[in-house]
DNA sequence: CCGATGGTGTCACCTCGCTGACAGTCCCCG
DNA sequence: CGGGGACTGTCAGCGAGGTGACACCATCGG
């Protein structure tokens, strides 16, 4: 059926150019679907009380999650301490599209659409983790109803949100689809600001968008003075600007 | 939070042309979040049990089910046979955005983000069907745990597909998104080819382009053979030439 | 049966963002 | 501590699609 184009990226791997953006933005989207914060489907509470219930795994950094590598491992994956990254093959180059944080769960909606993911999980530093085979979480949501509930409403907000973040892209100017963009993506970072972390290809993908149109946009908001633009990295300065443009 | 916009439609209810086309999309892409066909939670077996459970409701036409003159009734509708007209209020004129049929379910998302429908339903035909308020919906997850399963990959699949639709349409040419948008939301039809009974304005939004780029297109695809156009309405013709452009 | 309402078909003008390319800069790996 | 691969910054030319307006035609309520 026509889910089937959660996965294309990784059946598709010719490195054509075209399809390498695409490849990116689907990508880049499904990331955005990891469970996390509120909407994390498990309370930190949840994941102490399983952890001795179900095989705790250690990662070094550097090892392998899922993905290429691994032929394709499905399950649930809750991050306990440490970073994953999340990269997906590009042509003969690997692009990041999202890292996962302690708390985040990873790899519930592909297992309940029966897809895999569309990018490769590494861990970035030294991770702990649990792995939930697709039996596990079956018996996780059959024995525990209270979790069961609050994994309906997690996985129904976390595509809502993605959901809802394309429909305010459409048919808006690239300035006002940017700072939106900016202002979803932002990580709530230690200092004020959020900063974005990830290439000004990748953005560009996600927008639907050429790498050089948007660089002119973001230029611009820098020479105004609402985000400082880095290496791989956008730094947001002033919030409430954004919020403005936004909704231009 | 960001959520909320699902249901700014209701909420900002200024007539401004711009607006109204905002509207008219949000509420049109949600429209296509309702549980149908295998994507339902609910088994025909299953409604027909509860059917003994829950109190059946029996509509006249031009009844209104919810949004607007009922003061916006949470719950969750499931349709029994009859079908159900929703639409948008755009300006002082009602735009149609999407149909009921029986078997459809609809109101458990919004209820599970706690939100409001961005469109008002009304009985188009009589219309006999299911109701059931926020605590029967707890109550059916709550005891029935392989319904709880179902509904979970229900939704999970309903909001991945209109998700997915979203992506394949960022950045393509136009008449590759409007042949995908039309395979999508062709109504199976009794008679071969099916049907998007919906206005051209309503395409358009749901696309965020414009009405006479849109009409342009369309006419183009007429002059070729593979539709055929009509009032408030577009009949597939060729559809293996439209998958062809869709992927062009 | 008729008028109001809204849907469709089309146009000329113009803006926005794409294409494709090239130079400079930053990182990481060896 | 280099060197190659990515990432950023920028440009000129062009084409797709937006704007706003207008004429014509279905539909429906009275």
């Amino acid at each position: 059926m026509e889910l089937s184009r959660w996965s294309e990226a990784l059946r598709t791997a010719r490195a054509g150019s075209v399809t390498a953006d695409a490849t990116v933005r689907d990508a880049a989207w499904v990331a955005r679907c990891v469970g996390r914060g509120t909407n994390a489907p498990l309370a930190p509470a949840d994941v102490a009380a399983l952890a001795a219930t179900l095989q705790p795994v250690d990662l070094a950094a550097g090892a392998p999650l899922f993905g290429a590598s691994t032929g394709s491992d499905p399950g649930v994956w809750i991050i306990r301490s440490g970073h994953v990254e999340l990269s997906v093959a590009s042509g003969r180059n690997r692009v990041v599209v999202g890292v996962l944080r302690p708390g985040d769960v990873e790899g519930d909606i592909p297992l309940l659409l029966g897809l895999a993911l569309p990018y490769a999980a590494r861990a970035v530093d030294a991770v702990t983790c649990l792995h939930l085979r697709p039996a596990d979480f079956e018996e996780l949501l059959a024995r525990h109803p209270a979790i069961a509930r609050r994994w309906l409403s997690s996985v129904a907000q976390r595509l809502a949100a993605s959901h809802e973040r394309l429909i305010a892209l459409l048919g808006r100017p690239l300035p006002a689809q940017l700072a939106g963009l900016l202002l979803d993506e932002a990580d709530g970072d230690p200092d004020g600001g959020g900063v974005v972390r990830l290439p000004q290809r990748t953005l560009a993908a996600m927008l639907g968008v050429a790498r050089p149109s948007l660089n002119k946009i973001l230029k611009d908001f820098e020479r105004h003075g609402h985000v400082e633009v880095g290496y791989s990295a956008v730094r947001l300065i002033d919030i409430a600007a954004l919020q403005r443009i936004r909704s231009a």
